[in-house]
RNA sequence: GGGCCGUUAGCUCAGUCCGGUAGAGCGCUCGCCUCACACGCGAGAGGUCGCUGGUUCAAGUCCAGCACGGCCCACCA
């Protein structure tokens, strides 16, 4: 075709220009009749909508894409979606912010509410269902705010396979998923302790705790035994009453007269066994500690393993019961009256204070700092309550499925591989199954019901299962078939499950929704076991290890063949960023001022998985690049209208530069194919500066003079600079398109990765551009040093070298004299060193 | 308390797997309007490679220990 290049090439408007041309082309479309031997398949992060977009967000995602067009580019079919998790406790808190309103189940559905243009205040209280409709309405602008910023960034995803966390496929996926779960007995309900967030009213998974340093006090408390005051230190003195035992080290001389006794808790005057196990700690406290139902895990484990009662008064609000409870009586009840209804740090000063009028507070509270377990996404520490949930096995409590596990996580590939150590560190440390109920309203449903038997007992042993042809389904409003929906809630009737799941038991099935799994047997093998799975190292613990779980109970595979674990994104100062230290740095100012390419190659240029800050000189150097890339294009395709055939590529410095350029066309393919990106990056990018910087400036002369030298310049630039174009196409996607499209039919991103064996016939000795290139270098120095302009003549250019060096340079003399402007070159044999006698100047 | 990653020029980072004369870019200094590019080109200065030992003819690179920073995990009496 005939070349069009434009006058004065600039990157302003490419990325407008190029997403319209990739829509209406399909480019990026994937084609599902390929094979999975040719297909590569990426499973894709949905970015969680309703939060902030940030660097972090860009940086793994750019890694990816230019992964993505790599393997485009080499031939592969690249499946390539792009999702949206808006299902979850993100998305309800933000309506809730947004529009100022609450969620309460027991009103009736509005269809006339509208909400405020202003977040109310005090907040709205709306039906479930209202609440969940502004859920999908604002999820909807939001998703649409993540799409223009990937599309104006440039990634290569086929837009018409997007996919929500929320929507009725991922929902009819998540639910025959967990139902398969449940048949093969991989998923049980039970009534037990949980961690429970007071303020979210829900149960939280162990994968969601996080600690938080807060502060405390020791509370030195006398029980009262058979041979005196026995003294506990607790951090919680409002749960005494909750007491059912002391518990100390077996092996601890202080207190084995006591093991066997019991003694009679402060104020409340219950009698409590005191008890044996190794888990208490004789350095803690006073080695003897108090088992409340609930004060922390370790509560659990003894109420547990030593079969005791239990005496809970926290309610799932975060207060103490209003009610005396029933092992109270005189006295105590007396006490808890004045504790009754109070929030667990209300009812401990009140403690502090009754404790102390009594005589049994030894001395004062002694103030510490301490570890508290909080949900990730909460503000008030953690309570144990015992409620009825759904639970996934996932080896926490069986030794032979985290064998498996552990296995698993063994065969994936991990890039850095260092990162499947933090899975081995998670695995191992499982302490519980996973909890995947939560008493919350925007998620996939739990597809059950429950028999009510005539007593109006509910049989949650026996639930009520949907056919696959019903899902997905909303048991809170849907009935079951051979039920009446005026039985619902009736003796002899029947129970929606009130819960909806996690939104990991979704996003833990992104293979599977993606695939088509429920929908599309034959879609699905082709793009299962999926290549990649790219994310970010804090989810390993989540999302990955879930995926990694629901493949193996449903495929007896792993998911994917290799997992890539991106770095973390600092700020231009290396803290960490951070929404509260408001350093966030937000990704569309940054692509306005230094363009879409220069924040890709910011992201390319950092190594798989290393930590990065946001550096704006990286940036800019990135924006220099795609510019020189315009303008030596505009140099290399000036010379004819036409393409010139390899066979005139017949000088050998043409050849010697393509010699180069094949090894480095050689490096960048294994780094790729190794995960590399960055240092496929790196090889195109030195050997373009150099290109730019001695070849093209040894070939300038003699492209213009033309002739047959010139013609073989012409074919030379023209097949580097196809080859460079590609080189960087997965990094800069606007600005190698537009140069394409000057020459070339097609796009660029669907052009064929540089093949060494496209060299073949054109190449020569590369050190022949080395040897010329050293000497040039010289000349230049010479002239720097006497402050001359580059164009400044050389009477004589005497270059030392040994034979060897002597014949290379002059295979490229008349370019070398060109490009030094050189009037004369002498060769005597030594170590090497130039000497350039320059012309006088004419003030000199 | 356990673990992982990092510590190389003023700054941001390569180089460590496979030991052999310290690299890039930015910034700085000095030049150059050279017909692809002044959003440019050329040149230069700048580092006892966190610390202490060890192995070796030779250590930024291997081993041990330590310090500092970041992250993850751990039963919050």
């Amino acid at each position: 075709m005939t070349r069009r290049i434009p006058d004065k090439p600039a990157l302003e408007g490419l990325e407008e220009k190029w997403d319209a041309h990739w829509e209406t082309e399909g480019t990026y479309r994937f084609d599902p009749s390929k094979t999975r031997e040719e297909i590569y398949s990426i499973d894709t992060p949905p970015p969680t909508v309703s939060g902030s977009l940030h660097m972090g967000s860009v940086f793994g995602y750019v890694q990816t894409d230019a992964h993505a067009r790599y393997r485009r580019m080499s031939g592969k079919e690249v499946f390539y979606p792009m999702g949206w998790d808006d299902n979850g406790l993100p998305t309800e808190r933000r309506v809730q912010n947004f529009y100022g309103v609450r969620c309460d189940p027991s009103l009736p559905y509005d269809p006339d509410f509208r909400p405020p243009d202003t977040p109310a205040d005090p907040p709205i209280s709306i039906s479930r269902k209202n609440f969940i409709e502004l859920c999908h309405g604002l999820t909807k602008e939001d998703e649409k705010v993540f799409e223009n910023l990937w599309r104006v960034i440039g990634l290569s995803v086929d837009w018409t396979q997007t996919y929500a966390t929320i929507d009725t496929h991922s929902q009819r996926t998540s639910q025959k998923a967990f139902l398969n779960n449940l048949a093969r007995g991989e998923a049980y309900s039970q009534d037990a302790p949980v961690l429970w967030d007071v303020d979210f009213q829900t149960a939280v998974a162990q994968a969601e705790l996080e600690d938080r340093e807060r502060p405390g006090a020791y509370h030195r408390v006398a029980f009262h035994g058979p041979y005196g005051p026995v003294y506990v230190e607790t951090t919680r003195p409002e749960l005494i009453c909750s007491c059912v035992a002391l518990v100390a080290h077996p092996d601890d001389e202080r207190y084995q007269p006591l093991f066997g006794t019991t003694v009679t808790t402060p104020l409340f005057g219950v009698e409590v066994p005191v008890l044996a196990h190794p888990l208490a700690d004789p350095e803690k406290g006073t080695g003897i500690a108090m088992i409340c139902t609930f004060g922390d895990t370790t509560d659990v484990t003894w109420w547990r393993e030593l079969d005791l009662p239990t005496r809970a008064v926290i309610q799932p609000d975060g207060r103490l019961q209003e009610a005396i409870p029933e092992w109270l009586t005189g006295d105590g009840a007396r006490v808890y009256s004045e504790i009754a209804g109070l929030f667990p740090n209300q009812a401990r000063r009140r403690m502090a204070e009754l404790l102390a009028e009594s005589g049994d507070l030894d001395g004062e509270p002694r103030q510490i700092t301490h570890q508290v377990k909080f949900y990730e996404k909460g503000e008030r520490p953690l309570e144990i309550i015992t409620s009825r949930q759904w639970y996934i096995r996932n080896g926490g409590r069986d030794e032979a499925l985290r064998k498996e596990l552990l296995e698993r996580g063994e065969e994936l590939r991990w890039v850095p591989d260092f990162m499947r150590i933090r899975y081995r560190h998670w695995v191992e440390g499982l302490t519980g199954d996973w909890l995947i109920s939560r008493q919350r309203f925007f998620g996939v449903a739990i597809p059950l019901w429950y028999p009510i038997g005539d007593d109006g007992a509910v049989d949650y042993e026996h639930p009520i299962v949907p056919g696959d042809d019903q899902l997905p389904i909303d048991p809170s409003s849907e009935t079951p078939d051979g039920y009446d929906e005026s039985q619902r809630g009736e003796p002899g009737g029947f129970m929606g499950d009130p819960d909806i799941m996690d939104t990991w038991a979704t996003s833990s099935l992104t293979p599977q929704i993606v695939g088509h799994w429920v929908d599309d047997p034959d879609f699905f093998a082709r793009v299962f076991p999926m290549d990649l799975r790219p994310q970010g190292p804090e989810i390993i613990r989540t999302w990955l290890f879930a995926t990694t779980l629901r493949s193996h109970f449903e495929h007896g595979t792993l998911p994917w063949h290799t997992a890539t674990i991106n770095g973390w994104i600092l700020d231009p100062d290396r803290k960490k960023m951070s929404k509260s230290v408001g350093n966030v740095v937000t990704p569309m100012p940054l692509i306005e001022e230094y363009g879409p390419e220069a924040v890709r190659y910011w992201a390319c240029n950092a190594r798989p998985g290393v930590d990065t800050a946001v550096d704006f000189g990286v940036m800019k150097i990135g924006r220099r690049l795609a510019i020189k890339i315009l303008n030596a294009s505009r140099f290399a395709l000036g010379f004819t209208e036409d393409d010139v055939p390899s066979e005139a590529i017949t000088e050998p410095l043409d050849r010697s530069m393509l010699a180069g350029l094949a090894g480095t066309v050689a490096a960048a393919t294994e780094a790729f194919e190794d995960y590399d990106y960055a240092r496929a990056l790196e090889l195109a990018e030195r050997s373009f500066w150099d290109w730019t910087d001695d070849f093209v400036e040894l070939v300038k002369t003699r492209a213009y003079d033309g002739g047959e030298p010139g013609r073989s310049a012409h074919a030379a630039l023209q097949l580097a600079l196809s080859v460079y174009l590609r080189l960087f196409a997965p990094f800069l996607p606007f600005v190698t398109e537009e140069v394409w499209s000057w020459w070339r039919e097609g796009s660029v991103h669907r052009a064929t990765w540089p093949q060494v064996g496209e060299f073949e016939g054109v190449t020569g000795d590369p050190a022949i551009l080395e040897a010329v290139s050293a000497v040039l270098g010289e000349v230049r120095r010479a002239k720097s040093d006497a402050k001359a302009s580059m164009r400044l003549e050389v009477d004589l250019v005497e270059v030392t070298a040994d034979e060897e060096q002597v014949e290379l340079i002059q295979m490229a003399e008349s370019d070398l004299m060109a490009a030094a402007r050189a009037r004369a070159v002498e060769y005597r044999l030594g170590e090497f060193g130039v000497t350039s006698h320059l012309a006088d100047t004419a003030d000199a």
